[in-house]
DNA sequence: CATAACTGTAACAAATTAAATTACATATAA
DNA sequence: TTATATGTAATTTAATTTGTTACAGTTATG
């Protein structure tokens, strides 16, 4: 129940963390994603409302990292991408008649809670620095 | 990346739980959960290929826990039903031509080890008789 | 031993979701 | 003023998930 957002969007806050400041087009991104330049900007207008990156507009314009690396923890990108619960609901409401299929919704979303905060303190063990380091 | 597989699971051996070592048919199983018959029958296929759940067929037949509810953690379910990766993949390979193109899977894939493995342990301080024991 | 009520699967269809594409208005450097 | 960007909406295409149909095999029971 989840997409390729957060592969997208961590791999182009590398990109920009190696860019160093200076200014990457969607289209230069897209070409290192492998993925539509459309989709690149639509990653970048969610991480730009996310303060996380900021936007050139015109011609020789592009983005560049909002803040420093080391204070993006890989859990802030989760969080920002984050949507449907991590470990997938439902579409159909569950039997109401069934004692089990009354409650399970609940016990499930208290479950799905506990355990997304399990991943996200995890991911937060790491910032964009660290992973971008990763990179010879 | 995930579909509702792990919450079907649950559901289904939360009812078998409640059940009591009497068995339980698909039909009955769908009815709670409120999805296609065929689905939870080929669920329970795979929980007993992990171990969790026997099955008798021919009239009368239906399913049952293969061992206490209590020897069932919620990440052997997890574990059961995972396919791809928690936080979602690209289809597209990454330019081998940029550097982070290059390496990006490679680092992304050891990320999401990590991750998956603290859900997992998460997960695992649950067994199904702590979940199924929420139900009045 | 015939029948009814199940499971087990395969094959296919429908619905949903994700990704790609097209199109174009707007911004800005040179 | 032109070329090169972003920003975003609308649409199409593709992939994935879910549901359905169909039917062979199994077993309890009259």
């Amino acid at each position: 129940m989840n997409n390729g957002r957060f592969a997208i969007s961590l791999h182009i806050l590398t990109l920009l963390d190696k860019a160093n400041g200076e200014v990457l087009s969607s289209d230069y991104i897209a070409g290192s994603i492998n993925i539509n330049p459309v989709l690149v900007r639509k990653e970048l207008s969610n991480l730009r409302n996310h303060g996380m990156v900021l936007s050139k507009e015109g011609k020789n314009g592009g983005s560049y990292l909002a803040k420093s690396a080391q204070n993006i923890t890989l859990g802030e990108i989760y969080n920002s991408v984050r949507q449907n619960s991590l470990l997938g609901n439902l579409k159909n409401t569950p039997n109401p008649q069934c004692p089990v299929g009354k409650q399970i919704n609940k016990h499930l979303d208290n479950l799905y809670v506990d355990t997304e905060n399990a991943l996200i303190r995890q991911l937060s063990v790491q910032t964009l620095a660290d992973f971008s380091r990763k990179f010879d």
